[in-house]
DNA sequence: GAAATTTCTTCCCGAACGGGAAGTTTTCGG
DNA sequence: CCGAAAACTTCCCGTTCGGGAAGAAATTTC
C-alpha cells in the first residue's frame, strides 16, 4: 500500500483534493503523523476502536462516514465542499 | 432580475466547511438541485439505491464514506482537505 | 542486534446498513 | 387549485460493519 517515506519532517498546510476514500485516508494518516498521534490515540478520541482507524487509513470505503468526518477533524484536517461551476 | 424559483440558483462559488454528516449531506443535497438532478437520478448514477441518497441528505452519520464521495463528485463538488496548522 | 512501539490481522458476533418496491406525504408546474 | 413529480417512509432480510483483545508483523530506537 502506498505510503509516504516521512520519517523526518511533514508539509503541514497542504492542499489535498478528496475523491475517494483511499485519499481521505492517506490525507487523514498523513495528518495524524504529523501531530505524532498513534493511532490508539486517535481511535480514542472519536471512541472508535484501533481496527477502525486502521480500516479508515487504509482506504476502506464502506467505513462510516459520521466517525471518518469526525477522525479528519480529531487530526486537525479542514474539508471544505466546492461548487465545481467556481471555476 | 428575471424571476426565479428558489432552487433554481445556487451561490457560485461557495465555500462550505464540512464538519460532519449533516453538513456534507446538505453540501450535496444543494449541489444535486442546482443541476437540476433526482435522488433517483443521482442514485443511479453512483449505482446506489434511492434511500441511500435520502439518509445521505439527511445526514446520516453511518452512510458509507465511499458512496457518499462518490455522490459529492457526481454533483460536481469538489472537496479539498487542509492541514490546520499552516494559518 | 535486541527490545520497545506502533501498526496490522484475526477471532466471534451483535447491531445496523441498505437494496428494491410499494405506499404516503410534500413540493412543484400548469 | 389539481394532478404529476419528487421526496420520504416502511417492509423484509442478506450482508457487512466494527468493538475488544491477543498476537503477528513491521518499524523505530538504543
Amino acid at each position: 500500500m502506498p505510503s509516504f517515506r516521512d520519517h523526518d519532517f511533514f508539509p503541514i498546510g497542504m492542499n489535498e483534493l478528496i475523491e475517494n476514500a483511499n485519499q481521505l485516508g492517506v490525507a487523514i494518516a498523513s495528518a495524524r503523523k504529523a501531530l505524532g498521534l498513534t493511532q490508539r490515540e486517535l481511535a480514542l478520541a472519536i471512541n472508535s476502536g484501533e481496527r477502525f482507524i486502521v480500516e479508515l487509513e487504509a482506504g476502506k470505503p464502506t467505513a462510516q462516514l459520521g466517525k471518518a468526518l469526525a477522525a479528519a477533524h480529531a487530526v486537525g484536517l479542514r474539508l471544505t465542499a466546492v461548487g465545481r461551476s467556481a471555476g
